[in-house]
RNA sequence: GGGCGAUUAGCUCAGCUGGUUAGAGCGCUGGUCUCACAUACCAGAGGUCACCCGUUCGAUUCGGGUAUCGCCCACCA
């Protein structure tokens, strides 16, 4: 190499315009385009798809670093290699968006109407869909773009349909009355999963219902007396001694003219509050169970959007369920049939999208039963036909689907997949793959859609077998299906995993995926969960800015390391900046060298023992990487990487090098090429930019480092690196006593070496120059005669002695250390004395105590003012 | 109420199946602008590996318990 490109080789790396020559290389030259056909190994990754309702953040930084390292590295490793992208509609999440986008505008969905609602939707999917797409480029994945889809396009509109008329079919879909969570403001059902809980601060409130004849009564314990409105019995425990004579009489139910019954139900604890429960079978669950055994009236006493409905008294109809519940607390205590208030902490259901507090309603919904499709599903996990990393993952996914209850999939929105069924007004229901347009049973044609669209995780639960083209049977599907690998946040294995594995046993009759690896939790600097709602947490796309995407991607690497959860703030990633930086570096010394060097790795017998040792880290690092990534511990990958390369390459190896290469030594050069060229590769998953750029400007051939062939191990002998270890021991051991002593920098010692091993003397004798230029000594000479005045260092095999008579005053310098020592004597003594006078100890203690109620008049202070301006 | 994870240097974290002086990065102290890199180099300080009991020749590592923190699941009105 010239001087000239030197000069293009600038000591410090920039990223910005490496990053974007080779995204686009890669790309317009087809690497990422995967051919079916080919006759090698099949690897295939499909993306979890991202949301249209964002933008890049840490998650996906996460979900798409790690698959990103298998795709490259298995490319690498001769495989024919899939990775496919698209985006998911989100229904109800990007619903809520483009609702508030509408809010701004002061208008709801429904002054819309369905038609219009649906074209700001697509609109919107537009315009922010394909924002995530361009940032997925920037972090380097080497995703196949000619193979995007999107969860509402025609490929996946037909497996849905399919999938739908399928379940229909085997009787696994049904309609029916049940107990729902309701969003009132989202005016829609929700699934189990999609309810948030939260701990909150209420009272619990006893309530007296007297008897028919209006004395006495039992008492009543709820969190929720606006439902008392809705009441159809009060239960009580069989066993319950309190309470056996009264069981089948009636009471009054306050507030209105209602008579309801005494009835017994297991269900009933009896130590909870006065052991009677009030039931309302419309607005509670367990309620509406007691209320199918019991056969009681469902009284929907909450309508769709949260306010009291017309089977209430007059008074509180129309009311939210917030104003209903004082409105009722304060009759009743009016009325003297409120027997006590107690606080109470209980969890509170929310909508995971928008927040509001769910209300259980019983409603029409369509739901998938879960039974039969669990067996399957837990049967494939059991059998370890699909596993989780951490393997403590199994067990989450196994107890859940053991338990799992029927899936509620309808969803009474707009946005997302119309549920394929109609209704005909002589009362045929149809369930079809194409819209029909006669009824089948009537021949009339006024038929009916149903008005809800499905749950969009059920299309995502297709998204492995969907994607490629299922049902039909492609070449796509037939060559990358089953899928390899999967990675996501732990919070969507049963919402999304889960439903892949049934969905695909059921459908293809295989697993969607072999190998799920579950990544660590990222929380920000103080251990709180990232969240970008609220603003605070990394952003990728300024570490990418200010960092570079190779840092960004070695950082996430480096930290993720099948922990629970791990903090992260913006300068953890100087780690991987500056290790990008020592790459490059290393790099531009060896590059004037080794270009155009010879390509056949040197006979072992022409090495150096420094060689070996050299070429053995090399060999334990690709054992460290390979294996560290086939078990996703991709932490234990990146620091074999670094350590290596910064450790010994730079730090010894390459210290070792210098000289040679300057006198043009070939085997230095040939092993320098051989080295920094596996490195390269090895890094090159992890740093898929810069190791490119480096491939380039060493010329390491190809056209690029992505079709070369993965690093193996390389030839050395190991007999001769202990001399190699010792050589380091003995360097860092003159430098150690050159520190201590205060040897100024630029003096130099001769050092003696005295050892009864033969290899070892010889081997000194040889690296002379090597270790005159490491420790800064002027001559290593072998012998056993330690000088006077001369400082001494012992190993088990050989001592080493540095006269430092004449280039120190050694007797100052021992004085220096021997004040030293003492004065640390003394300030520890004086520490130990404090510490047992406990006169110090009342003081230190009055002190923390003085400070601790300083601090709390001022938050008092501060307390009252802010209280003020609250009132004010 | 059940399950799971964590507790290692000032901070953030590694440490595979038990084995000499327990590691890294940042921070700190001292010394270097040494011809790839100051986003660097050299040296150093700093840890009863939460606590208790057990298994073992030997425990940060395995088992049991305690404490603290965190996560997940669950219909307790």
């Amino acid at each position: 190499m010239s001087e000239d490109s030197l000069s293009n080789f600038p000591p410090r790396y920039d990223p910005k315009p490496v990053e974007e020559k080779w995204y686009r290389f890669w790309e317009e030259n087809g690497f990422f385009t995967a051919n079916p056909d080919s006759p090698k190994p099949k690897f295939s990754i499909v993306i979890p798809p991202p949301n249209v309702t964002g933008s890049l953040h840490m998650g996906h930084a996460l979900d798409n670093t790690l698959p990103d390292i298998l795709i490259r590295r298995k490319k690498m490793q001769g495989f024919e290699t899939l990775w496919l992208p698209g985006t998911d509609h989100a229904g109800i999440g990007t619903q809520v968006k483009v609702e508030q986008m509408l809010a701004k505008e002061g208008k709801s969905r429904f002054d819309l109407g369905r038609e219009e609602f649906l074209r700001r939707a697509w609109e919107w999917k537009e315009k922010y869909g394909n924002e995530i797409v361009k940032q997925l480029r920037r972090l380097g994945c080497g995703l196949d773009w000619s193979r995007f889809r999107f969860t509402l396009d025609e490929v996946c509109a037909r497996a849905v349909r399919e999938a739908f008329v399928r379940y229909y079919e085997r009787g696994l879909i049904y309609r029916g009355l049940r107990i729902v969570n309701w969003c009132p403001r989202c005016r829609t059902a929700l699934s189990d999963l999609e309810v948030k809980y939260q701990e909150e601060k209420s009272q619990l409130w006893y309530i007296r219902y007297p008897f028919a004849d209006g004395r006495d009564g039992v008492v009543v314990a709820t969190t929720r007396p606006e439902t008392m409105l809705g009441d159809t019995a009060v239960a009580v425990n069989p066993e319950d001694g309190r309470y056996q004579a009264v069981v089948g009489k009636m009471l009054r139910l306050p507030l209105t003219e209602r008579l309801i019954p005494i009835i017994a139900d297991e269900a009933v604890e009896m130590d909870f509050g006065t052991g009677a429960v009030k039931v309302t079978p419309a607005h509670d669950p367990v309620d509406f169970e007691i209320g199918e055994r019991h056969h009681l009236k469902r009284l929907k006493v909450i309508d769709d959007d949260g306010r009291m409905t017309a089977l209430v008294p007059a008074k509180y109809q129309g009311m939210s369920r917030e104003e209903c519940r004082r409105a009722v607390v304060d009759d009743l205590k009016a009325q003297g049939l409120l027997e006590k208030i107690e606080d109470y902490e209980h969890s509170v259901g929310t909508c995971d999208r928008c927040g509001t507090a769910i209300e259980p309603l019983a409603s029409e919904q369509w739901f998938v039963k879960m039974k039969p499709l669990a067996e399957p599903a837990i049967r494939v996990v059991e059998e370890g036909k699909v596993r989780f990393y951490p393997e403590r993952w199994n067990k989450v996914y196994l107890d859940w689907m053991r338990n799992v209850k029927d899936w509620c999939i309808s969803r009474q929105l707009w946005w997302g997949h119309r549920i394929p069924v109609w209704y005909c007004e002589c009362g045929k229901v149809i369930v079809a793959r194409q819209d029909p347009v006669e009824c089948p049973a009537c021949h009339g044609n006024s038929l009916r859609q149903d008005e809800d669209v499905l749950d969009t995780w059920f299309s995502s639960a297709l998204w492995p077998f969907a994607t490629m083209g299922w049902p039909e049977e492609t070449v796509d599907y037939r060559s990358f299906f089953p899928t390899d690998f999967l990675t996501t946040d732990p919070d969507i294995i049963f919402r999304w995993e889960a439903r892949m594995i049934f969905s695909s046993l059921e459908f293809t009759g295989r697993i969607p995926f072999v190998d799920v690896y579950i990544h660590s939790t990222v929380l920000d600097k103080n251990g709180a969960r990232m969240s970008r709602s609220k603003g605070v947490g990394v952003d990728p796309l300024e570490i990418i800015e200010h960092y570079g995407t190779d840092a960004c991607r070695f950082t996430i690497a480096y930290l993720e390391s099948q922990s629970q959860s791990y903090r992260l703030w913006n300068e953890r990633f100087e780690l991987g900046r500056n290790f990008a930086n020592k790459v490059w570096n290393a790099c531009r010394l060896v590059a004037p060298h080794i270009t155009g060097s010879s390509r056949d790795f040197p006979d072992p017998n022409a090495l150096t023992a420094l060689d070996h040792w050299i070429v053995m880290r090399f060999n334990e690092t690709v054992e460290r990487v390979d294996k560290g990534i086939d078990s996703y511990t991709f932490s234990t990958v990146a620091q074999a990487l670094y350590d290596f390369f910064w450790h010994d390459l730079c730090d010894w190896y390459l210290e070792f090098a210098k000289r040679r290469l300057k006198s043009g030594e070939e085997t230095v050069k040939a092993v320098l090429y051989h080295l920094f060229r596996g490195s390269l590769q090895l890094l090159h998953p992890i740093m898929p930019f810069i190791t490119e750029e480096l491939w380039h400007r060493l010329e390491m051939g190809g056209r690029s480092i992505l079709e070369s062939s993965w690093p193996r191990p390389l030839p050395a002998k190991l007999d001769k690196v202990r001399l190699v270890e010792r050589m380091r021991d003995v360097i860092g051991g003159i430098r150690q006593v050159r520190a201590e002593m205060r040897v100024p920098a630029k003096s130099t010692v001769e050092c003696i070496v005295n050892t009864g091993d033969g290899e070892l003397a010889k081997f000194f004798k040889e690296q002379e120059l090597l270790i005159r230029e490491l420790a800064k000594v002027s001559a290593v000479n072998i012998g056993a005669v330690r000088p006077s005045g001369s400082a001494v260092v012992v190993f088990s095999d050989c001592e080493v002695y540095l006269p430092l008579a004449g280039v120190i005053d050694v007797e100052k310098e021992l004085e220096r250390l021997r004040r030293e020592v003492e004065e640390l004597k003394r300030l520890i003594d004086e520490i130990d004395r404090r510490l047992s006078n406990p006169d110090f100890l009342e003081r230190a203690k009055n002190e923390v105590i003085e400070r601790e109620q300083m601090r709390r008049q001022e938050f008092a202070a501060r307390r009252e003012r802010l209280k003020k301006l609250l009132e004010a």
